[in-house]
DNA sequence: AACATGACATAAG
DNA sequence: CCTTATGCCATGT
């Protein structure tokens, strides 16, 4: 295990507090570079079970969940999201005052 | 090395 | 709103 781009990727997701979301744009961005958001995508889809890594927080810059609440298992997600406390809009999460800021100092 | 695929982003039509 | 195309990176075959 070698410090790659998956360890920054989760790294980054793993910051990202309850009843907030992270676009996977803004998580490659803040892992260096944003042109990982397909490798952030990778990335989540490795996590093995049973691991700390909060990949339900990382949504698409549209505000789309994986799955959609449309589609079965992808409505865990979203429950997941909405229990924590984030807003949603219709199927679609609240960026405007639910995407992560990161202001943390 | 090459090609295909993917839980993306952006632009253009 | 949807599809197509391009860019970028990692992985599997």
């Amino acid at each position: 295990m070698n410090e790659n781009t998956f360890d920054k990727i989760y790294r980054i997701v793993c910051q990202i507090p309850e009843g907030t979301v992270a676009s996977y744009g803004q998580v490659a961005a803040l892992a260096g570079n944003r042109r990982w958001a397909r490798v952030v995508g990778y990335a989540l889809h490795v996590i093995p079970e049973g691991s700390d890594i909060p990949w339900h927080r990382v949504v698409k810059k549209n505000g789309e969940v994986f799955g959609g609440a449309g589609s079965p298992g992808g409505i865990c997600q979203t429950a997941l999201l909405k229990k924590e406390g984030v807003g949603f809009k219709e199927d679609y999460v609240d960026m405007e005052n639910y995407q992560w800021k990161r202001m943390v100092f």
